[in-house]
RNA sequence: GGUUCGGUAGCUCAGCUGGAUAGAGCAACGGUCUUCUAAACCGUGGGUCGUGAGUUCGAAUCUCACCCGAAUCACCA
């Protein structure tokens, strides 16, 4: 039973025509917590009760059954009920100390499959700070859905079909050098095609060569197809190593390219549904009653488009795993677009159209332009990260010489602060790009997180405990009741992240959980001598605690927890 | 112009299923390392919650109008 049940029940043996759930929705938190743990408003009740509200309140805090609480008291027109601190407490100390790894999840999913597309870059071009947004919330989104029960299948569908690579394998045969692709593949790519896009300005022919090439790639051509395959390669090898800086590992790399094979069918379905509609020498499906844009299948030209793709993918993802969600991090852009794919889905005949959801980000900028790699004004995500875990690395020799696995651990924190930076705000969030603030390791950031961590696994490692199963948990006093009742409301967090698809719920947790620790290590000292033994076990019984329920959350957010740094 | 999202401290943001004096971080200023890691802690200053109306006992939070910004509105994905 939770705080929250208990008020609620007091509350009802005092209110009898009132319902437990009418009742639950008015409870509330104080905005103060030395107001109590739960506070019940009695404004509504001056009206029946035809009463003033604090005289209804001080009446009910007279008659309510405070035998299961500390304390039960009206400040004005409120009650405020403050719970049993070392009963509460102890409850939620145990539970988090019995099973660690579990605590805060529930098993809302039942092992059911959630698709997440995420990341999804195009080949032969570098990954911008612009692929870390949809990569990371795509990430602590299935790391979320894992925690509740679900099973993420974690999608990257790499851009790898298009014109645009028929205008690579064109800029190759003309100035392409194996070398120098061996040496650098992706950046040797992009010159290539940033070369060829800015000279067919002058040669027209060049788009004329691109096309050709990508036609020749359509059909099966071999030293196309071939070129084709070792660009993906190269670029795929590139990825993977940048995926394995963050600890990211998708399920499946399958493509545009694959999607392509499978057009057929959509475009038939379409077709003996009579949705395709000619339109300016174009075939489109016609969306006005869902007050959307038509969405244009077949372009003017006879070729197919992205869409034709995308509604094959959803349909092949539907038949191979049976998703209960299929989400798709993209950015806010593709807004509308997602919504006439689940327009376009429905008018399919597909009831599961609604199960596709689009989690849209706010676009990441740089001085306030907009990124773009053909402007080249794009920077370059590995850099960045090599770039804080550098500044970590200077950091820790500062700071804590001698740390041994310094350079693993300069890592997690550089990397962790990039990442952390970049989940802490509420997704749609516009954001421009500012190094400074993203390698930033005070204030409210990932390495102040995983810092406060580390001090408590100092403590532990001082006390030599390691084992808290017989520890007297009720000896914990008023010092530590802001972090345990905190902690106790981990679950509902991780279950509002997840409903939200907002990974920043978990993010300002942690920061709030990571607070709430240093002021308590600023101002309670444990192994001192004149502390008690068995408060002395109790209060690194918290600290145990915490250090548990901080990596859980940092983990949930794809960020390391270093015992030491 | 239509649609969607946003406008809260100098800057970056939280709070938004209505409730008790509107919160953090950064920046500024001032304290705290003979005592468990100062990547920390404590304090001071800083606000017409875009503007105006409405609903309500009560609005940063809900509704409407307007102002400002972003994204988008069929042949890029």
């Amino acid at each position: 039973m939770n705080g929250k049940q208990l008020v609620a029940e007091a509350l009802q043996a005092v209110l009898p025509d009132w319902s437990l759930d009418d009742i639950d929705v008015k409870i509330e938190r104080p905005k103060d917590e030395k107001l109590g743990d739960y506070a019940f408003p009695t404004f509504t009740l001056a009206k029946t009760m035809r009463k003033a509200p604090n005289l209804i309140a001080a009446e009910l805090a007279e008659k309510i059954d405070q035998g299961s609480f500390e304390k039960v008291e009206a400040v004005g027109p409120y009650i405020n009920f403050f719970l049993d601190k070392s009963q509460t407490g102890a409850a939620i100390l145990q539970e988090i100390l019995a099973d660690p790894e579990n605590y805060g999840a529930r098993d809302l999913g039942h092992g059911r499959n959630v698709l997440t597309e995420y990341s999804s870059p195009n080949i032969a071009k570098p990954m911008g700070m612009g692929h870390l947004r949809s990569t990371m919330i795509g990430e602590a989104i299935a790391r979320i859905l894992a925690k509740e029960g679900f099973k993420p299948i974690r999608i990257d569908y790499l851009g790898d079909w298009g014109t645009q690579f028929g205008k690579m394998i064109a800029a190759y045969k003309m100035w392409g050098n194996d070398a120098d692709i061996e040496k650098d593949p992706i950046n040797t790519l992009l010159s290539y095609y940033v070369r060829i896009n800015r000279e067919a300005e002058e040669h027209p022919e060049y788009d004329e060569e691109g096309r050709e090439w990508f036609s020749k790639l359509e059909h099966g051509d071999e030293e196309a197809k071939r070129l084709w395959s070792w660009f993906r390669e190269v670029s795929l090898e590139r990825f993977k190593k940048v995926y394995n800086m963050l600890d990211v590992h998708f399920d499946s790399f399958t493509g545009e390219a694959f999607s392509a094979q499978m057009m057929d069918e959509p475009i038939q379905i379409l077709r003996e549904k009579g949705l395709l509609v000619k339109s300016q020498g174009a075939e489109i499906v016609d969306l006005e009653k869902y007050n959307l844009p038509p969405l244009m299948v077949i372009k003017s030209n006879g070729t197919s488009t992205y869409i034709t793709r995308d509604l094959a993918t959803a349909m092949y993802r539907k038949k191979t795993y049976g998703f209960y969600k299929s989400i798709y991090v993209v950015g806010q852009e593709q807004e509308v677009y997602f919504q006439q794919l689940r327009a376009c889905l429905k008018e399919m005949g597909f009831d599961w159209a609604d199960d596709i959801v689009h989690i849209s980000f706010g676009l990441m900028s740089i001085n306030g332009q907009k990124m773009s790699t053909r402007k080249g004004n794009v920077v370059n995500l590995e850099d960045v990260l090599n770039e804080s875990v550098d500044l970590a690395r200077k950091q820790i020799s500062e700071k804590n010489v001698g740390l041994k696995n310094a350079d693993e651990v300069a890592k997690q924190v550089g990397i962790g602060a990039v990442v952390f930076h970049d989940l802490k705000n509420y997704r749609r969030n516009p954001v421009d790009f500012n190094l400074e603030e993203v390698v930033k390791f005070e204030g409210e950031t990932g390495p102040y997180v995983q810092y406060s961590r580390a001090r408590g696994e100092s403590l532990l490692r001082k006390s030599g405990i390691t084992d808290f199963s017989d520890a007297d948990l009720t000896k914990i006093g008023a010092e530590e009741w802001d972090l345990v009742s905190f902690m106790g409301r981990y679950a509902d967090t991780i279950q509002k992240a997840m409903e939200t698809y907002d990974p920043s719920a978990i993010a300002k947790y942690a920061l709030e959980l990571a607070k709430r620790f240093n002021k308590y290590y600023a101002h309670t000292r444990i192994l001192v001598d004149d502390v008690d033994e068995d408060v002395k076990k109790a209060r690194l019984a918290v600290v145990q605690a915490v250090s548990h329920v901080i990596k859980s959350a940092l983990d949930l957010l794809d960020v390391k927890a270093p015992d030491e740094m």
